[in-house]
RNA sequence: GGCGGGAUAGCUCAGUCGGUAGAGCAGAGGACUGAAAAUCCUUGUGUCGCCAGUUCGAUUCUGGCUCCUGCCA
């Protein structure tokens, strides 16, 4: 088999089918998987963040899952590195890195880069603070209406994006929007990218038995655990979707259809920006509808990737 | 059976001292350069339960009916 050049990449919508495809990809061409979710990063969090299934990491390596404990977070640029590394390491083992994930930011930083601004989690923290109170709030937007009302007036009441702009403008002296120069994005090495879309309803639907499925298969338990360990106190990892509303239904606020149905909908809520994302930001990839025939998928790649 | 309360957007409800109505949630569309399963922006015409009366005009007042619901029997 000769060298391949181009390194197949998975996107697309939760519960669309990405793990699946990715593994298989990876058994078809000698390849790892590269996961790019920003939730299963996390130890404690596999059945609500619908990780790899053990035998599926016992055939095929798996990374950048599991690597961080719930109290932990993880930026992009770090995931970014991360990635970059896992990458080398795999293709130095001569075999084929497999990008799989559906956290969208973390894609399009992997594939196109991000300009190399300053960060300082201290003054990020400061500023956050200071965002809590009115008065601070007030003087935050008025520090960003003298320096960079472009970017003021671009993100409304983006609290983030607030943030964001006054620590690299602390930071540097600079009004981020002139910093930030990649514009029209290029990608940073050859992909076959693959973006897996359904039929809106079928996702639905897909979503709603998956949310079941995992509640069967012990996600209430699993819960709890990751609520002892802190879970609910957690910076980043208390925003995976299910697990507050599942402590909710176990402190009695809810019944277990609501339960279910609330879920359900938070998924989809969540389905539905990553559509917006991947139709939006990834000019590269292909979209393809589900089912989709997998053999010839398959084939479809093997000319692709060494091309 | 008696006495109340209710019937308004897919759901929960607000409101109109009579001039045909609005929030939250859901739904839809969009954004996204260091928390992204996050964060943010845009988007609300519905026989105001049915029938009749009063009125220039009723979803709003009056009467009747239907259906929910609470208490008492």
């Amino acid at each position: 088999m000769s060298f391949p050049s181009k390194i197949p990449v998975v996107m697309g919508p939760t519960a669309s089918g990405k793990t699946a495809l990715a593994v298989k990809i990876a058994e078809r061409f000698n390849g790892e998987v590269i996961s790019a979710d920003s939730m299963q990063v996390y130890r404690g969090l596999d059945i609500g963040t619908a990780k790899p299934d053990m035998e599926e990491r016992h055939n095929i390596p798996h990374h950048l899952i599991d690597i961080l404990n719930i109290g932990e977070s993880l930026e992009v640029f770090s995931f970014v590195e991360l990635a970059d590394q896992k990458i080398q390491e795999i293709r130095s083992r001569g075999k084929l890195p497999v990008i799989a994930g559906g956290t969208g930011f973390y894609l399009k930083a992997l594939l196109y880069g991000l300009d190399p601004l300053p960060a300082d989690p201290k003054i990020r923290t400061e500023l956050d603070h200071q965002y809590d109170s009115k008065e601070g709030h007030e003087l935050l937007k008025k520090f960003m209406a003298e320096h960079d009302p472009v970017d003021l007036e671009r993100w409304h009441n983006n609290r983030r994006k607030l943030i964001r702009a006054c620590e690299v403008f602390k930071i540097t002296g600079k009004p981020i929007t002139e910093l930030q120069t990649i514009h029209k994005p290029k990608l940073r090495f050859p992909v076959v990218s693959l973006f897996l879309n359904w039929d809106r309803e079928i996702l639905k639907s897909r979503i709603r038995q998956r949310t079941v499925l995992m509640i069967e298969n012990g996600w209430i338990e699993e819960t709890k655990k990751a609520v002892a360990a802190g879970l609910l106190e957690s910076p980043t990892a208390r925003q995976a979707i299910g697990y507050n509303l599942i402590s909710q239904y176990l402190d009695g606020k809810m019944d277990y259809n609501a339960l279910i149905e609330r879920i359900a909908t938070s998924t989809w809520q969540y389905a539905r920006r990553q559509l917006t994302w991947f139709r939006g930001q990834h000019p590269e990839a292909r979209e393809v509808m589900m089912p989709y025939d997998e053999e010839l998928l398959l084939k479809e790649l093997a000319a692709e990737i060494n091309n």
